[in-house]
DNA sequence: TATTGTTATACTCTATAACTATA
DNA sequence: TATAGTTATAGAGTATAACAATA
């Protein structure tokens, strides 16, 4: 026997990460976004004139799905798709002005989600635990820059 | 300025935990069944003779849900239902001698499982950690006894 | 020929409501 | 009337393949 025989790390991570999903998605729900169209406004607002390919990679989302949250986010009118002129089959995304100013007001909402998984530990409880969360994640080849729903196989 | 501007304890979080989801998935694949399935045997193991209504509020799900989950295992000859005798309308869950097999062979994939989130942090950082999740778990309201894909609103 | 973006399709999980049989 | 389980349906996300335009 382990001196440590029921340790579920892995069991509260699942747990856990579901929860801060599910939260981030009803926190960004107050500006008439999804989670998905939070992360790709991110992403856009981060490297400006990216192509829908190299999106679909950061994101970790298939390029089909790209399409689908482009869509909703350009019928906002809060992100733009151009033809690239150095080769036509890609697009260039860009945020528009409402899309900058809907990008300023998702930093406060994810700020308060933060504190929300946060709140109850110390600061140095958290320093800690953000050091191992970075460990794990390296470990297991997470570096994605959004959240994702589930990993492929 | 904060002294921690950048720290994304809630988004490592959503991602490591969506990792360990799928992880989990993969793991108990070799085995024939799917996480669902792999709680639902846990939970009846745990408790036998629960009833589908106590499952689900148990393993967080609809009853729909449970119905679905309960015939794949029912027809993989894992797990049975049987009318209670004393109020006719719930059903009994009971694991087959089959069903006990599976879950004895079920412990060492989960043990591996949570050793691929484990096994790159020495073992007083891991208390650490586990105490810190713990914290959250509590201050979230998650006592539930498995996994979840979302959490409802 | 290969690649980008798009469309279409199938599959899974979620949520809800309607239904049945029992209480 | 209320509850346990079932069925049906709609919605969202994922994955894949096929397609048009372009390279």
């Amino acid at each position: 026997m382990s001196g440590h025989p029921q340790r579920r790390v892995a069991f509260l991570l699942a747990q856990i990460g579901a929860d801060a999903s599910s939260a981030f998605d009803r926190a960004v729900e107050q500006l008439g976004i999804t989670a998905s169209e939070a992360g790709l406004l991110r992403l856009v607002g981060r490297h400006p004139g990216i192509s829908q390919k190299a999106a679909s990679e950061h994101l970790g989302v298939g390029p089909s799905r790209v399409v689908a949250v482009l869509d909703r986010l350009e019928a906002g009118g809060h992100l733009e798709r151009r033809r690239s002129v150095t080769d036509r089959r890609t697009h260039e995304l860009t945020l528009t002005p409402g899309g900058e100013e809907l990008l300023a007001r998702l930093r406060p909402v994810a700020e308060a989600h933060e504190k929300a998984f946060t709140a109850m530990l110390p600061e140095g409880d958290l320093d800690r635990l953000a050091g191992y969360l970075e460990a794990i994640a390296e470990a297991r080849h997470l570096d994605r820059e959004v959240h994702r729903q589930t990993t492929p196989r």
